[in-house]
RNA sequence: GGCCCCGUCGUCUAGCGGCCUAGGACGCCGCCCUCUCAAGGCGGUAGCGAGGGUUCGAAUCCCUUCGGGGCUACCA
């Protein structure tokens, strides 16, 4: 049998980390069995899928790793509006559906209960279609349908508890049960793959395959990714925008290596594995049923080791977006013009053990493109004490004073300061950071102040002075 | 309310009847290293929701219970 699975999305503004999530599992599907991943970007209203939204849906898969070329597609659900239409005529025409004007307001006033669904009130009046009239699919009165579900095994409904929902509004056009189950029949799926939330539609598509003479495919429910409340992800409330961690500096290895790892782990004591290990060893029969949240303090740590194991060139490379801006990334503080590669290559490797997520590079070599250093003025109040100034002066005449300037010269210098006032290095050297930085965490001092510069760092030095006795 | 799903450290998980005095990772705490902060090294904290069975033996099987979540549109 030939696998064939889709991803299918529907178009929005932004790609919901669960979607990446999900179409990792699609793919990996697909290619360990020598199948298709059929990309279908999907809304039965054709006006909303609009162009910008697409691309921002593909530019994301690839982003995640999932290049075009990769995939069969993208296809558009509008395309299949006329399968959509002679499915419904065809269900109609075999009495497995039939036509009904209640509104819902009549349902309701019937059932006086909003949640106990359609009451079947037109099940038998013969109506015929006309405006007003929304077709509905005959649901059997008895036995049961069970989804044959990889992950979760074989979860049955009763079909007496199951209502008879619409199929093609009253305007004739197809609700996206039908259209998506037309859909995945006409481009011959084999494999659902999807969240848990969809579970309990399930039994209705498996109904309308059926229906329709078809072998209903395998389903596989993925657990859903909730937040620290336990809720499913939600736009409102949480951060689920791919391309939001994707600007703050996320690295796309670390993201889908953390996204598998949602209810799912490799053999062996290890979590942060190559993707061909995931890809080799992931099987959906193994995910967990339990939902998942979604722990932005291990992407961190994830995304912190990705970083560290990056080449020099790499991580230098990877940094460029936060240090030029983008588009989507802010631009930074400093003047384009003002910006060294030189300067930012020396210092880069200092910075790359010490950020998590790829924005944080900003603050870290701000100091060496801005013309004054942006003061931090907590940390100024910790950093400088009474002694300050005077040592600030002192520290600047020794600097003045090297012949070679670089890292272990400076450090003598400060050292050679300190030791004339009984001042370990670890005191001697905060006022210093955060007169030539701005602030009292950074980079190694010394190799900071060689790649600022003499000329940059004394006039830094005279300025903290003059501040603190101003 | 109805239907469905789920329940191992705070979190993500390993475990699939004896290798479990429950392993790893993140987080947190401590120590070492150290010019700050990281990184790194070492150590620690913490869990099978509860109650019944089945069994020589249960985190693993069954039942009940409690708790959590999802769905419940002429949206997708």
């Amino acid at each position: 049998m030939t696998v064939r699975v889709r991803f299918a999305p529907s178009p929005t503004g932004y790609f919901h980390v669960g979607g990446a999530r999900s179409a990792l599992q699609n793919w990996i599907y697909a290619r360990q069995h020598g199948g298709d991943f059929v990309l279908r970007i999907e809304d039965t209203d054709a006006a909303r899928n609009r162009p910008e939204w697409t691309d921002g849906i593909l530019s994301a898969l690839d982003w995640i790793g999932i290049e075009q070329g990769s995939y069969e597609g993208p296809y558009f659900q509008s395309a299949y509006a006329a399968e959509h239409t002679a499915a419904a005529t065809r269900l109609y025409g075999e009495g497995r559906a039939y036509y009904c004007d209640c509104t819902r307001d009549a349902v309701i006033a019937r059932t006086g209960n909003q949640h106990t669904g359609y009451d079947g009130f037109c099940r038998d009046r013969g109506l015929g279609p006309g405006p007003g009239r929304a077709l509905r699919f005959r649901t059997p009165d008895d036995g049961e349908t069970v989804v044959v579900d990889l992950v979760r095994g074989k979860p049955t409904f009763e079909n007496r508890l199951i209502e008879d929902f619409v199929i093609a509004r009253s305007d004739g056009t197809a609700v996206f049960l039908l259209a998506n189950v037309v859909d995945d029949m006409t481009m011959r799926i084999t494999h659902v793959i999807r969240a848990e939330e969809h579970l309990p539609n399930t039994p209705k598509q498996q109904m309308l395959w059926e229906a329709l003479g078809a072998t209903p495919p395998i389903w596989a429910h993925v657990p859903v990714i909730v937040n620290e409340k336990r809720q499913k992800l939600s736009k409102r409330r949480d951060k689920v925008a791919l391309e939001a961690y994707r600007d703050e500096g996320y690295l796309a290895a670390a993201m889908r290596n953390y996204l598998m790892l949602l209810g799912w782990a490799p053999s062996g004591d290890r979590e942060i594995v190559p993707w061909s290990v995931i890809e080799q060893e992931y099987r959906l029969e193994d995910v967990n049923h339990a939902s998942a949240f979604f722990d932005v303090k291990k992407l961190r740590a994830f995304n912190g080791e990705y970083i560290r194991a990056l080449a020099a060139d790499e991580f230098a490379a990877v940094c460029t977006p936060w240090l030029a801006g983008t588009e989507t990334i802010p631009a930074p503080p400093w003047d384009p013009a003002a910006f060294d590669p030189a300067a930012f290559t020396a210092v880069a490797p200092l910075a790359q053990t010490r950020i998590a997520v790829l924005s944080e590079i900003v603050e870290y070599v701000d100091f060496l493109f801005l013309d004054q250093p942006a003061i931090d003025e907590a940390s100024w109040a910790k950093a400088m004490k009474e002694n300050s100034a005077e040592l600030l002066t002192a520290t600047a005449a020794g600097f003045a004073a090297l012949e070679v300037w670089a890292a272990e010269p400076l450090r003598a210098a400060l050292e050679r300061v300190g030791e004339e006032r009984g001042l370990k290095l670890g005191k001697t050297q905060a006022p210093v950071r955060v007169a030539v930085t701005g602030r009292t965490v950074g980079l190694p001092l010394f190799e900071s102040i060689e790649v600022l510069g003499r000329e940059r760092t004394l006039a830094r030095l005279a300025a903290a002075h003059d501040r603190l006795i101003g």
